[in-house]
DNA sequence: GTAAAATTTTACCATTTGGTAAATACACGA
DNA sequence: TCGTGTATTTACCAAATGGTAAAATTTTAC
């Protein structure tokens, strides 16, 4: 009688959770939290509604499953973040892994902005307890490279919300940038340039 | 009988139709346009349910008229942005005037963010009347300081999305900010300072 | 002051939605 | 193949929610 707090997972529990968890994605992603229904998510994992009230405990387990699912994925970049590598090159090759990851997972990049827009309700500890120290780590590595005169004098806290900011909003604001640039173009490699020159200028001592 | 569309609001008229879009913004920015609901709305605007229906034809309209409404608002900044002007200081004092805004209006800032987030379901045509030809035209603006060599070499299109997605984070992301910087700072006047920085730096030719 | 128009309230309604109980179908090891 | 636990469906329910009808109240024009 599985509820998320079983033992030993069989092969269709394991499958099921993995279907039930992409289709929420989908749903969530597009429609947030209150937007999304349990029969949109059942209809779009090819499931009945009880039968997904079977794996796990309602709406709201589901959508926390995957935000702490996910936040490994989603804070895996700034892990990779090496203080012993060159500074400014791994600043940069952080933008673009941020860059290919609003290419790549646009619906988890939606998914996290909506639960932050609306002031985090569900996912305020995880930000504490997960992502917190981790940018607190990493922003003492930039400051130390700062101090070491590798790269110029800048707000190591600021400088990582510009590269949230600037690479999440293609993901975030697809709609509208799709609106502004017209569709057929694909703005990635653009994106690409633009930021690597951007955040290279502001970066040289 | 009013519903939006009567030829001389009264007074009451106009002053209920603003207090229940005030309520309105206070309650969609923070829950979204499916999380809001009538009752919170009116209750926030001190009105009954049925009162608010008799000023507007339904949720929908009251989410419309405001995004309509606020519209104007939101590009003010950037049609201020003056083709005869000095380059670099016009672009920084946009940056300036944005930021200023995510500080100033950030209801404003979440509401736009949630509708575009969504794939802007009940925004898409005003982007494309309002927003497009204004954007389509002050790119033109930054590409003729380009060519007559102002300011440095960038693609017009991307620079904005890189303005607006870092001035508009410290209102939309502003959870995640308080949690990450502290609730204590105020982030403004370091944010202003990064972002002068930033810019400045890249756009130097 | 009074009548007509505008505004507000009371009492509803239909639909949607998250969730449950219980019956049924299925998988699988002995 | 049979029995037991697993998985799924059927048939619901209570609360929430967007919305309406009509009565009651207040404002306004004369």
């Amino acid at each position: 009688m599985p509820d998320g707090t079983q033992k030993k997972p069989s092969r269709i529990q394991k499958r099921n959770r993995r279907v039930i968890l992409d289709a929420a994605l989908e749903v969530f992603s597009k429609q947030g939290y209150r937007g999304a229904t349990l029969d949109q998510i059942a209809a779009e994992a090819g499931l009945s509604k009880p039968n997904i009230l079977y794996y796990f405990q309602g709406k709201e387990d589901i959508h926390l499953t995957l935000l702490s699912q996910l936040m490994e994925t989603w804070l895996d970049p700034l892990v990779e973040l090496d203080p012993d590598g060159d500074p400014q090159t791994e600043i940069l090759a952080y933008v673009q892994r941020k860059l290919d990851m609003a290419r790549d997972l646009p619906r988890e990049s939606r998914l996290f902005a909506g639960e932050i827009l609306q002031g985090a309700p569900r996912m305020g500890p995880h930000l504490e307890s997960d992502l917190k120290p981790l940018f607190d780590e990493k922003c003492a590595v930039i400051a130390g490279w700062i101090e070491a005169g590798k790269i110029a004098s800048l707000d190591p806290h600021h400088l990582i919300f510009s590269i949230w900011a600037a690479t999440q909003h293609y993901a975030d604001f697809a709609a509208q940038v799709s609106v502004l640039l017209g569709k057929d173009t694909d703005p990635h490699q653009k994106a690409s340039d633009h930021l690597s020159d951007m955040f290279g200028k502001m970066l040289r001592p």
